[in-house]
RNA sequence: CGGAGUGUAGCUCAGCUUGGUAGAGCACUGCCUUCGGGAGGCAGGGGUCGGAGGUUCGAAUCCUCUCACUCCGACCA
């Protein structure tokens, strides 16, 4: 390709609205142009790396056996009704009526329709278990788009479904998709983690995310260093402490602690640690037949985080976790939130291990004002159920025995499901058994972020002058910068040269062939923003000794290397 | 959805407090010079100041409403 006929539609000024780095170099690149919040086009240079990551998806995904389809993005309302889900999605759901105003919602997932076709298609064991896929583009109405294409309305995403007679044989190729993701995420050369995932809204048992680590990165995952462990932290346990409880050494009493409110508060007023103190917070409890519900005390550490989503799996807890507002506490107990505490709370109680554990402690009275010291379980409050409440924090013991955890910050960029017969019992997918008897199907659905994928490693690849794209990722992998041809005629010619040999075999050029208005630096500046892993110039200084520059995107200086072998030397290094 | 903020040229922004002819840099067009790290000169093109209503002799500027976008939070397959 010739730079003077294509859109190079790099900027010099960061865009003001892009907060992370890759948004700012998509737009900077020229790779994408947002159109509406969460909407972006794709210009020519972007949509050559999306088309790569794709690539590469399809090529494992069909190399795992997976069967490639297309499925619509616009759906029929009756579908989501069956599966229950036109209700439960809200507002991310975008619906829409057509002229003859039936609904139909645009698809932020495609379990509803492969389900319809599979049961249409699928009559018999012998044809199980079958993986289909796609790459499309999906659209969920996010409450807050943000970060460009990382989190984005309208994306490309691959979605997978498989179907099959039995749970072993969903746990088979649940396992070869996890092998096939890493295979994936590894080509595309990231830094990466398969952890333990929640199935959320989209239900199922078994599930795991691949997060790309970056800074950036939206989820919190925590992992220890072999590899052993890996969790997002939702759902990474605190292991329970070990040894029995000391025994009380103070007496219980009761000091007035004005305006003091916080943990932090407290702490410095009482001069003790965080850890010596209890965090009470009340949450609403599982709803009665009318609906009602009444609230539970969650109670921590004061220097621990709550984990609301395992303990909003623990019975007797509202799933979701709703928090008592103040309204609510102080009609109940008369008094703030900050001055909660187990001693004499009129509702269940659930301790967590770690706070299990003190002694001493310190807990507000449940009397404005006032904080309880020296108080110890079970002489001063019972102590009736332990629980895991809390977050893992950096340096915990990892669950399973192997070291301790590091907690980084990751990306999300795929997502594995066994999503059992949620799906295909609602919507009655089943076939018949070797015993002629109708069974409902077990399911698995396993995500990739496509366009997400773009922005991560631009997360993981970039300097100060812009993307560095790894060699599979890159939209052209040789950069040919012709200087001062205006003054040397021989530039052109030996340019034109390398670039038809190079293109005959195969490698991909961006020849900046921009004319002579168009300066050395410039030139130089555009092919590092927009990240091309080789550059060589072809200049009359060069060609006087018959030698051509040569530098490689990341590498500090360049070298000179003689005019004969530049092609076969870029053919070695792109291998 | 709650809180905060911003809308002026393709981009980054000034002008608004105190109402009086629409601005700068970059980008773009033409000519000349320059030519290995985002060149210089000259001459140009480009904006119903997000939209509607109001106050006023007069509104980018003041008031009301509205829309869009961004950030923080909550939420999220």
């Amino acid at each position: 390709m010739r730079t003077s006929h294509y859109l190079l539609a790099t900027t010099r000024e960061t865009p003001a609205d892009a907060v992370v780095i890759s948004h700012q170099l998509m737009i900077k690149a020229g790779l994408i142009r947002k159109l509406a919040s969460g909407l972006y086009t794709w210009l020519p240079l972007g949509l050559r790396v999306l088309q790569k990551v794709s690539n590469i998806v399809r090529e494992e995904m069909n190399a795992s056996g997976a069967l490639e389809v297309l499925m619509p993005v616009v759906q029929p309302a009756e579908l989501w009704l069956e599966s229950g889900r036109w209700e439960v999605m809200g507002d991310e759901l975008q619906r829409f009526k057509d002229r003859h105003t039936r609904d139909f919602c645009l698809g932020p997932t495609h379990e509803e329709v492969i389900a319809d076709l599979v049961r249409n298609e699928i009559n018999s064991y012998k044809q199980l278990p079958i993986n289909l896929y796609q790459i499309q583009t999906k659209f969920r109405d996010e409450r807050r788009p943000r970060f460009g294409v990382m989190r984005a309305r309208e994306f490309t995403m691959k979605d997978a479904y498989s179907f099959h007679l039995d749970q072993a044989s969903l746990r088979q190729t649940y396992a070869l998709m996890h092998a096939t993701y890493t295979r994936i995420f590894t080509r595309l050369g990231f830094e990466f983690r398969a952890v333990q995932a929640d199935s959320g809204n989209i239900g199922g048992n078994s599930s795991h995310e691949f997060h790309v680590l970056a800074e950036s990165g939206e989820d919190l995952i925590a992992f220890n260093q072999s590899g052993s462990y890996a969790a997002n932290l939702e759902m990474a346990s605190a292991l329970a402490p070990t040894g029995t409880r000391a025994a009380p050494t103070q007496a219980l009493s009761k000091i007035a602690t004005p305006d003091s409110k916080t943990i932090a508060d407290v702490a410095a007023l009482l001069q003790v640690p965080e850890s010596a103190l209890l965090k009470t917070l009340l949450v609403h409890g599982d709803a009665d037949e009318n609906g009602n519900t009444t609230l539970v005390a969650l109670i921590l550490r004061g220097d621990h985080q709550l984990n609301e989503i395992k303990s909003a799996k623990l019975n007797g807890v509202h799933s979701p976790l709703v928090f008592a507002s103040e309204a609510e506490i102080a009609a109940q107990l008369g008094c703030h939130p900050g001055s909660l505490g187990p001693v004499g709370l009129p509702c269940p109680v659930i301790v967590d291990r770690d706070a299990a554990q003190l002694v001493d402690f310190v807990c507000g009275a449940n009397e404005d004002g006032y904080h309880l010291c020296g108080v110890n379980w079970e002489r001063d409050c019972a102590l009736t159920r332990v629980e895991d409440l809390r977050n893992v924090v950096e340096g915990d013991q990892s669950p399973d025995g192997q070291g301790t955890l590091a907690i980084k910050r990751g990306i999300e960029v795929g997502h594995i499901f066994q999503l059992g017969t949620k799906y295909s019992k609602a919507m009655n997918v089943s076939v018949l058994d070797e015993n002629g008897r109708s069974s409902i199907v077990e399911m698995g659905c396993y995500g990739i972020g496509v366009s997400r994928i773009v922005a991560a490693c631009i997360e993981q690849c970039h300097d100060g002058n812009g993307i560095i794209w790894p060699q599979q990722l890159a939209p052209y992998q040789v950069a040919l910068i012709p200087l001062n041809a205006h003054k040397t005629p021989r530039v052109l010619e030996v340019a034109e040269a390398l670039y038809a040999e190079l293109s005959a075999a195969g490698i991909e050029v961006l020849l900046d062939d921009r004319d002579k208005k168009t300066s050395p630096g410039v030139k130089f500046a555009d092919m590092e923003l927009i990240g091309i892993p080789h550059r060589l110039v072809v200049s009359d200084r060069g060609l006087e000794h018959e030698q051509i520059e040569y530098k490689h995107r990341q590498s500090e200086s360049a070298e000179q290397v003689p005019l004969m072998e530049v092609v076969a030397m870029l053919k070695r290094k792109l291998g």
